[in-house]
DNA sequence: AAAAATTAGTTGCATCATCAACGATTTTGT
DNA sequence: ACAAAATCGTTGATGATGCAACTAATTTTT
């Protein structure tokens, strides 16, 4: 294989981006078209605190693997907007628990519908064991940087 | 499936993402170790230059697959560095046509080969078929949503 | 129990992304 | 041929990222 083939077009590194680009990209536009104030980012701590509420911010990062510095400003904004607020916690003062505010818990259904949405078109046309497989795959590229990457 | 499961964890759209992250991640590492003052996005354009030199500014955009204000500005950044300059079109006067210095031409081949290291880093322990579908799976994924995004 | 190391969250700095608006040029439609 | 539409690149506004340095609080060592 040619060398520029091999570092560009089929690269993993280079599908594996410009997919997950084009993944925010629509996302982004779907919930603007439903009328959401919400962006991917923040979507992706939302969802999390959908799941579990009241974790702390440091938990936030792991689970959404982004850096702790990151977390602290998409809270900032969550808690401008009335979505989540911090309260300090009891047993760790240096820990703050986030919590969704009623706000938050309201669009919740209609929030998760759109992303719903999202993965149906992404999946259209795509036999579900080849998904399986694909997920499969990238888990383990995951975490063969995720090795590295300490 | 419980919703969560399906909108988070196993969601394509996540591991897609995580998967971009951590390759990014890594890479910015190896080129910082490897003395290369390049970063992730700069590559991103570096390497179609190198594939094919003197492409408008548009179609870097179109080929990176990244917004053309966006190639506007790393643009600058790699002329202020002495690693590409722009050349107005003769034919063409809305036009520039970006071109390498020779600085680049130098250290293109060991650029690449850092990339190569990172492609085997993430293929580690994956049959060279399982990547291959991976990739197939991932275009798909890609033109379903590059249709919707226009 | 005191000193040292670790942890949680914030902030400054530098980089990058998208969108929309704009000026200059080129292409298209009539 | 000329007005209208499209295209190319730039800029301003706004939002997000990672790293490193810092404060306050907690845990570990000795």
């Amino acid at each position: 294989m040619e060398t520029f083939e091999k570092v560009i077009d089929s690269s993993i590194a280079y599908l594996v981006g410009r997919t997950s680009r084009s993944i925010i990209k629509r996302l982004t536009k779907k919930f603007t078209d439903a009328g959401f104030d919400v962006s991917y980012e923040q979507w992706s701590i939302l969802v999390h605190l959908y799941r579990k509420d009241g974790q702390t911010q440091q938990e936030l990062s792991n689970i959404a693997v982004k850096d702790k510095a990151a977390i602290t400003r998409l809270l900032n904004v969550l808690e401008k907007k009335n979505v989540v607020l911090r309260i300090p916690d009891r047993n760790d003062k240096r820990s703050k628990l986030v919590y969704l505010t009623n706000k938050a818990k309201d669009f919740k259904e209609d929030l998760i519908a759109v992303v719903e949405e999202l993965l149906e078109e992404a999946e259209q046309e795509i036999p579900s064991a080849e998904i399986a497989q694909c997920k499969a795959t990238l888990n383990k590229i995951f975490f063969n940087f995720d090795r590295l990457n300490r």
